[in-house]
DNA sequence: TTAGGGTTAG
C-alpha cells in the first residue's frame, strides 16, 4: 500500500485532487487524514470536502470538519457556509444550524442573501420555525428564494396557513413566485383540503405557463387526490407533457382513496407499459389502496410481486398489510400473512404494535387495543393518534380525551391527525362544550393550524347535539370552502332532527361537490319522504335516474369461526336461512312485547319499487346479527359489520335484542361503532 | 452558489 502513504504539508492546489480522488473512490478515512494534512486549505478545498461528506450521508463528519477549521481561528469563506448550511440541513440538528448561523452574523455575513436563503432552508429542515423565521426578518433584500424557503419552512413545519400566507404575502411584496415556488405551496392546500386556494394557485400556473413543470402538476394532481376531486386530478395528469413516477404515484392515490379500485389498479397496469417503473412508493400506494378497498387477497398479492421486483417492504407497507391479518376472510389465511410479515422482516416493535392495536379496534375489540396499548414500552405519536382514534370510532369520546390529556403529558406533541381524533371523538359522545374548546385552543395552545377536516369535525359536534342552527352557521364562517364532509354531517344530523331546510341546503351543496355520490339523494329523500314531501321526494328519485346513479346495495357481515358470512337486504343465500327466519320472526314478538315498534318511515328508504316491497325484517344488519345470536358458541358479543350507515329502524331493533336476548351487540357502520348492550346504543342514538 | 412534488393514523 505504498502508494497510498499520506503525504505531508501538502499545498493547497495538489490537496484538493488528491482529495478529490480520495472521495470519487469513497475512501474518507485517507481524505480526512489528507484534508488535516493541508495546512492552509483554500475555501474550494474546504467547500469541497464539507459538500462531499455531506452527499455521501456524512453530514456530521462535515459539521465536525466545519468546527475544526473554526478552532484552528480559519475565518470561513461565503462558499464554507453555503457547504455547511447544507450539512446542518439534512443532519437535522438544530443546535449546530445556530451555532453557523451565529458565526455567520459575528462575521458580517448574514446580509449575503445567498447564505441567508440557506440557512433559512437549513431552519426549516431541524423543523425550526422560529430561526428560519428570525434570519428572514433580518434581510434587508429578499429574493424569490428567500420567500420559497420560508413558506416552504412554514408548510414541512405543520403550518400550512402560515406557508400560505407567507406565499400571498410574496406576491404583495411585488416578488414573483415562480415553479419551485408553487410545487412547495401546493401541499400546504393539500394538507388543508383548501380547495378554493388550490383551484387559485393552479389558475396561476396556468397563467404563468407552469403547467408543463412536472413538479407543479403533481403537486395539483395531488391536491385534487386530497381534496375528493378525482376527475380533476385525472384532468390535470392527462394534460402533462411529462409523467415521471411522482406524478403516477399521485393519480393512482386519487383513485383509491376514492373508491375506483379498478380504475386505480388499470392505471398501476398502463403504467409499466408506459415504460415507467413502480418505485417503493408506488407498491406502498397499491397495496394501501387494495387494503382501503377491502382487496384483502390482492394486497397480500401485491406484497409478493413487490419482492419479487426486488422492493424491501418498509413501515409504511408494514402498516397497511398488518390489518390483512383480521380482516382476511379466513382468519387461518390472517394468522399465516401475520407470521410470515413478523418472519420476513424484523418490524420494529413500535410499528407493528401500533398496526396490531389499529387491527383490534377496527374488529371491534376496544379492549385488546387497549390491552396492546398499555403494553407498550414506549409511545409516538402515531401510537397516541391510532388510540385516540380507536376510542372515538368506538364512542367512547371521555376516555379519547383523557389519552389526549396523557399524551401532553407524556410531552408529545400532538399534530393534525391527534385533534381529527379527538374532535371526532367530542362529537359521537355529545361532548360539545370539549370539543369547541379544544378546537379553539389548537392554533393557540399546540400551534396546530385547523384544517377543513377539524372544521368538519366542528360541524359534526353541533350537529349532533342537535345545534343545527350553529352548526349551519359555523359552516359559513369557514375560511376554506366546506367540504363534503362538513355539508354531510348537517345532512345527517337534519334526518335524525327531522330539520327538512337545512336538509335541502347541505343536499344541494353536496350534489355540487360529489354529484355521483349516491348516498347524499338518499339521506335527502329519506328526510322528504319522512317529512311526507312525496313529490319533491319523487323529484330526487327522478333526478337520480336521469343521472345514472343506483343507490350502493347495503351489506352486512360477520366472522363465525373461521369463515365469514355476508348477508344482503332479504338474503336467502345462507345455508340456515329459514332458521334465520323463523328465529327473527319469534324474537320481534318478544321485542314487541317489550316495546319495540317497527318504524315504517325506514320502509321506504330503498328507492327501488322492488326493494319498497320488502319488509323492515329482512334489512341486512338484522339477518346477520340474528345468525350471529344462533351462532354465538358460548361467546358473549356478536360483532357484525355494514358497509353503509345502519338503518334507524334497525338500530331501535337491535337495541331491543341486546336487551331480549341478554347479549353484547357490537356493529360497526361505515362511520362508527355501537356496542348495544341491555337496551341501550353506546352512540347515545346519535346513529 | 440558495428553494420544489408522491406512500402510514384522519
Amino acid at each position: 500500500m505504498a502508494a497510498l502513504s499520506l503525504p505531508t504539508n501538502i499545498p493547497s492546489h495538489l490537496g484538493l485532487r488528491l482529495l478529490r480522488s480520495a472521495l470519487n473512490v469513497g475512501d474518507f478515512k485517507r481524505a480526512h487524514q489528507l484534508f488535516d494534512n493541508i495546512p492552509q486549505p483554500d475555501p474550494t478545498t474546504c467547500s469541497t470536502f464539507i459538500s462531499a461528506l455531506t452527499t455521501h450521508g456524512r453530514p456530521n463528519e462535515a459539521i465536525k470538519v466545519y468546527a475544526s477549521l473554526r478552532a484552528c481561528g480559519i475565518k470561513p469563506h461565503s462558499s464554507v457556509f453555503l457547504a455547511v448550511a447544507k450539512a446542518c440541513a439534512v443532519s437535522g440538528d438544530t443546535l449546530r444550524v445556530k451555532e453557523v448561523h451565529e458565526d455567520a452574523t459575528r462575521l458580517g455575513l448574514m446580509s449575503d442573501v445567498y447564505i441567508a436563503n440557506a440557512l433559512i432552508h437549513a431552519y426549516g429542515k431541524c423543523k425550526c420555525v422560529e430561526g428560519a423565521r428570525r434570519v428572514f426578518d433580518d434581510l434587508v433584500v429578499r429574493d424569490v428564494v428567500t420567500w420559497t424557503s420560508l413558506s416552504s419552512c412554514y408548510v414541512n413545519c405543520g403550518f400550512p396557513r402560515k406557508g400560505l400566507s407567507v406565499f400571498r404575502q410574496m406576491g404583495l411584496d411585488g416578488v414573483k413566485p415562480n415553479p419551485v415556488t408553487v410545487s412547495s405551496i401546493l401541499p400546504a392546500c393539500s394538507e388543508l383540503k383548501d380547495l378554493k386556494s388550490g383551484k387559485e394557485i393552479h389558475g396561476f400556473a396556468v397563467r404563468h405557463g407552469m403547467v408543463e413543470n412536472v413538479f407543479v402538476c403533481s403537486g395539483l394532481v395531488s391536491l385534487y387526490a386530497k381534496c375528493l376531486s378525482v376527475r380533476e386530478a385525472r384532468a390535470v395528469f392527462d394534460l402533462m407533457p411529462h409523467r415521471d413516477v411522482v406524478s403516477w404515484n399521485g393519480v393512482l392515490t386519487a383513485y383509491f382513496t376514492n373508491k375506483e379500485y379498478e380504475k386505480g389498479l388499470s392505471l398501476f397496469t398502463q403504467m409499466s407499459r408506459d415504460g415507467v417503473k413502480a418505485d417503493e412508493a408506488t407498491w406502498n400506494a397499491v397495496i394501501g389502496g387494495c387494503m382501503e378497498n377491502g382487496r384483502i387477497e390482492e394486497a397480500v398479492e401485491m406484497l409478493r410481486k413487490m419482492q419479487n421486483m426486488g422492493f424491501k417492504p418498509n413501515e409504511i407497507t408494514i402498516s397497511s398489510i398488518l390489518p390483512a391479518c383480521s380482516f382476511s376472510e379466513n382468519l387461518r389465511m390472517g394468522k399465516e400473512i401475520h407470521g410470515y410479515v413478523f418472519r420476513q422482516w424484523k418490524v420494529g416493535d413500535l410499528t407493528s404494535t401500533t398496526a396490531l392495536l389499529y387491527m383490534y379496534a377496527k374488529c371491534g375489540d376496544l379492549n385488546l387495543s387497549r390491552n396492546v396499548f398499555n403494553m407498550m414500552r414506549r409511545k409516538d405519536v402515531v401510537a397516541w393518534n391510532t388510540m385516540i382514534i380507536a376510542n372515538a370510532m368506538h364512542g367512547n369520546g371521555k376516555e379519547a380525551l383523557f389519552l389526549f390529556g396523557k399524551m401532553l403529558q407524556s410531552r408529545v406533541k400532538p399534530n393534525s391527525v391527534t385533534f381529527t381524533g379527538v374532535l371526532s371523538g367530542c362529537s359521537h359522545s355529545r361532548l360539545v362544550e370539549e370539543g369547541i374548546q379544544i378546537f379553539n385552543s389548537m392554533g393557540k395552545d399546540h400551534l396546530v393550524e385547523p384544517d377543513a377536516n377539524h372544521y368538519s369535525c366542528v360541524v359534526d359536534i353541533y350537529s349532533r347535539a342537535g345545534r343545527l342552527n350553529e352548526a349551519y352557521k359555523f359552516i359559513q364562517r369557514m375560511p376554506m370552502e366546506p367540504t363534503a364532509s362538513a355539508w354531510g354531517a348537517l345532512l345527517g344530523a337534519c334526518r335524525v332532527y327531522k330539520n327538512v331546510e337545512l336538509a335541502k341546503i347541505s343536499a344541494k351543496k353536496l350534489f355540487e361537490i360529489e354529484p355521483n355520490n349516491p348516498g347524499n339523494y338518499v339521506s335527502l329523500f329519506n328526510i322528504l319522504v319522512t317529512a311526507k314531501l312525496w313529490s319533491e321526494a319523487s323529484k330526487i328519485r327522478i333526478l337520480m335516474k336521469e343521472k345514472g346513479i343506483t343507490k350502493l346495495p347495503g351489506c352486512s357481515w360477520l366472522q363465525v369461526g373461521n369463515r365469514v358470512h355476508t348477508f344482503v337486504v332479504g338474503d336467502k343465500s345462507n345455508m340456515e336461512s329459514d332458521k334465520i327466519y323463523n328465529f327473527l320472526d319469534e324474537l320481534v314478538e318478544k321485542m314487541k312485547m317489550a316495546g319495540y315498534k317497527p318504524d315504517t318511515d325506514y320502509v321506504l328508504q330503498d328507492i327501488d319499487q322492488e326493494e319498497k316491497a320488502e319488509s323492515l325484517c329482512n334489512h341486512s344488519e338484522k339477518l346477520a346479527v340474528a345468525f350471529g345470536i344462533l351462532n354465538l358458541n358460548g361467546q358473549s358479543t356478536v360483532r357484525v359489520f355494514k358497509n353503509l350507515r345502519i338503518c334507524g329502524d334497525c338500530h331501535n331493533a337491535i337495541k331491543y335484542m341486546s336487551k331480549v336476548v341478554g347479549v353484547m351487540i357490537v356493529v360497526r357502520d361505515s362511520l362508527r361503532f355501537h356496542h348495544f348492550k341491555n337496551g341501550n346504543c353506546s352512540c347515545n342514538d346519535l346513529w
